[in-house]
DNA sequence: TGGAGATTTGGAATGATTCTAAGCCTTGGC
DNA sequence: GCCAAGGCTTAGAATCATTCCAAATCTCCA
């Protein structure tokens, strides 16, 4: 089996008790929470884990590609932590909150976009393109 | 022809000096600039116009949905407005810029999203979608 | 086990945005 | 055209999220 330590290590990081259990608690959660949230949601677990050494771990692995940044929807506000990487699309609500679009429809979405038509965009504007980011942006009824 | 006047009185909004200033200064440019830059950009046709009154204006104009307000691709730093409020996709560099892909590639790329799975969401998640956004992610090469 | 260097920490600092309260300007009614 | 009512603008203070700092601690490899 596969541990924190293995996956830390293959992504360059120090494995550190604050490391495992932040990694651990954003595994868990469906919510993409903020860095005040995770932070909330560990003290029970490490009263001692001080916010600055969540937003230093959420760098880090965001750097290491172990997790993912989601920048506020709203253009104010903290940013959210997503530690699926797969491609997926997110559902955004009018108040800030992030929501995962079920699989199979996040997938049949995903699949309607033409790689052919990602290639001609690399090549008209020579950038290399490293996903597609799409959001349902939703409204309030 | 339509003047400015018209256009904020369509969107319920009064027309005065700083707001045509703005309006007239993020609709000529590309660049999806931040406050701070148009606040600026503005400064030689009016010096007194302050900071503040730039983020109160991008704030009405987005209320109102006369521009769109571009949440930091980078999770920190400032937000960016776009006066384009047409669906269209950007392309976002890992310095935080963004940049709007070319009109026809755009919407090829939004005209391979199928309505009906739009819908399907909506009917699966109980949400009204309001649109679709796409961020075509670059990487340094 | 030792030590180099990465990590953690509380607090200070920064940056972006919002708030406040006072004065000014726009608008609609006359 | 003139006048209120209320929206808009302003400088500066306040807030919020995030980053920086420097000292203490921990991790990992030799």
């Amino acid at each position: 089996m596969t541990t924190y330590r293995d996956i830390f290590t293959r992504h360059g990081l120090r494995c550190t008790r604050q490391r495992e259990t932040l990694y651990a608690a954003l595994k868990v959660t469906k919510s993409h929470p903020t860095a005040e949230e995770l932070h909330d949601r560990v003290r029970d677990q490490d009263a001692g884990l001080s916010l600055a050494t969540v937003y230093n771990t959420l760098d880090a692995f965001t750097a290491a590609g172990l997790i993912r940044r989601l920048p506020s929807t709203l253009g104010s506000g903290p940013c959210r932590y997503d530690a699926d990487t797969h491609e997926h699309v997110h559902l955004t609500t009018p108040d800030g909150r992030i929501m995962d679009v079920p699989d199979d429809l996040s997938e049949r979405f995903l699949d309607q976009l033409s790689d052919e038509l990602v290639a001609e965009l690399e090549r008209r504007t020579g950038m290399r393109i490293g996903r597609v980011s799409v959001q349902l942006v939703t409204e309030s009824r």
